[in-house]
DNA sequence: TTTAATTACGAAATCGTTTTCGTACTCTTC
DNA sequence: GAAGAGTACGAAAACGATTTCGTAATTAAA
């Protein structure tokens, strides 16, 4: 009795294989006294069907991927969270994939999942704007995706985003009306959507305060951690006077303090700082980071809610309507960091 | 030609489905030239098989299962990064679940997976001493698993941990070398295999140095946000002399900070703090927090090697040897939080 | 030359479900 | 009481791969 399945239930009930499947799934053909016994026994008998068999007939796998550039990073762990939370109740499965920032690896992931191990797919693209052929194979397949945060915008599927323009623009006026006279915008890479989104944010702010353009820094401080941790600290070396700095990510601000710590330069006396974030220990640092905090859970139940809507209409005649396309507001805290 | 399968790549070549299938998995029983047609088809045709038939068939789904207690959490995201470099390598599928520290959702989580879902688990429970018959159902099934960080330690399977207790001590030892006279342990629950190793090297090092039974307080937090948060407070109010707080996880200790920050305590002046943390900011936190750091990502690795290596044992006789029992070492930083 | 072994392939069973057809049987209805 | 509708079930065909077993054709050994 090693392990159980439909056939032996069958066998035990004296009754067919399609029987025990239909009173299983609760299905008008079988009477009600029928029903309760094959439940009762497939209870007892602790029964639960193989779920590559269901699959394989059913051509559905009850299970989502969730594609992202790294996890040890508090924004996509409370991402996951919102995702999980969704996930859970419909009961579906959620299966993990790292790209490590990689557009190679995420293509070669987002290819292999091509061959329907997934109903649907979050992706929080790593990718670089010139290098979409993968999320067309996904549409051709018809294998539903959604993108958040990191999205690609030549590319039809719908979007969970936060505000990054609007953001951006208000985390740059608000260190103008810090009194910094030097802007300089911390960037990962100059081919994602959603920092690219900031730094034009960031831009319009200055241009519309009239910042001199040579006041205006872009570092592109990159994924490496050892290289972007020596192009910041070079660039704040000299350090020109007033510096405000945004960040467009919590891992550069970091260790832009570190930085800091290490060639002391005084926050917020010598540079102000100021950072999208998800750290829970932002008002604990020594001085408090002043963050853009994007509703990270939020962005992930809405994510998923947007995906497992597009899965069930699967199959269905798309209406001809405009793609979803979710944004989401971040929260400006101000603390010490851009103190005056 | 919507979706290739093994069917149609056959009629395509002229072959009979078998003899593609053992091309494909490149049998002795297939010459060379076949072999060659066949894999030059399969990739012009982009042929992947279809996992569930696959799966169905061998009896192993290349998915290993991730249980753990929360993702929002440094620790566990490193972890789970660990894991996913070997799994990576091993073209393995991780699929994550989250118990949100709730024994009940562990079990039923675990319970699913025995209907064959997964070729193994890695569980970081969240569960009760009393209750382990759901790991005993793995054991019965031969579902392949290995405990991680929290482990249950009434069940035959291998573990990887930290060493618990050393580092407790060593805290304290620490503690009680920075001049301090009261002590508290900050522990989510009294049922956690790892805590309460923590716990008992307190409890130790406070023996060894004779330190009074009144001096020595054991905070029961829980793992409920705002009640820990209050619990935490009440017991700070009044605040005994020179207080030591070993914290046993990193939630708390941030809890702390926050709470000195509201009611005006002074650390290390009036409260030193020491904590079991992976914070990638311990070190820039207002005051700098000393922790105990765990290899997290190599725990991940080392769980998930011992994973692999069980899952191939699998059917095989089991050498009658001691359970794989690997311990590794976290690291003491002194910080700011416990100067005299 | 006969026999045995080897090579290279194909037919068909199998994994455990789900689902499509049938089909006995009972119950209405006129 | 004959026709039609409804009820409750079973046989068998999928789903797409893997694997066992069988067998022609070739080669080697005796």
């Amino acid at each position: 009795m090693e392990n159980m399945n439909i056939k032996k239930l069958a066998k035990e009930l004296n009754l067919s294989v399609s029987t025990v499947s239909k009173a299983l799934h609760d299905s008008y053909e079988i009477k009600a006294e029928t029903k309760e016994k094959v439940l009762a026994l497939a209870k007892q008998l602790n029964y639960q069907p193989n779920p590559f068999a269901s699959s394989l007939r059913r051509n559905s796998s009850k299970t989502i991927a969730v594609v992202i550039p790294e996890i040890a990073h508090n924004f996509f762990s409370l991402v996951i969270n919102g995702i999980e939370s969704i996930a859970e109740e419909l009961k579906y499965h959620v299966l993990i994939y790292i790209t490590h920032e990689i557009p190679e690896k995420e293509e070669q992931i987002i290819r292999h999942l091509l061959n329907g191990r997934v109903d649907g797919i979050l992706i929080s693209s790593s990718g670089t704007s010139n290098n979409n052929a993968h999320y067309h194979e996904l549409v051709k397949k018809g294998i539903p995706f959604v993108f958040f945060d990191r999205a690609n915008f030549d590319v039809d599927a719908p979007r969970v985003t936060t505000d990054d323009y609007q953001a951006g623009f208000q985390a740059t006026e608000h260190l103008i009306k810090s009194q910094c006279k030097h802007f300089a915008f911390l960037s990962l890479s100059s081919q994602m959507s959603a920092i690219n989104h900031r730094k034009d944010g960031f831009l319009a702010a200055l241009k519309q305060y009239q910042i001199q353009p040579d006041h205006v820094h872009i570092i592109e401080a990159g994924t490496d951690e050892t290289l972007s941790f020596q192009i910041i600290r070079d660039s704040l070396q000299p350090l020109p006077e007033s510096m405000g700095i945004f960040s467009s990510v919590e891992k550069l601000a970091i260790q832009t303090y570190h930085i800091c710590k290490e060639i002391n330069i005084r926050i917020p006396k010598q540079l102000k700082i100021i950072s999208f974030s998800n750290l829970p220990t932002a008002a604990l640092l020594n001085p408090a980071l002043s963050t853009l905090t994007q509703p990270a859970f939020s962005i992930g139940k809405e994510a998923a809610l947007l995906l497992f809507q597009s899965i069930k209409n699967k199959g269905k005649i798309q209406p001809i309507t405009t793609l979803p396309n979710v944004v989401l507001k971040s929260t400006l805290f101000i603390r010490e960091s851009t103190k005056m």
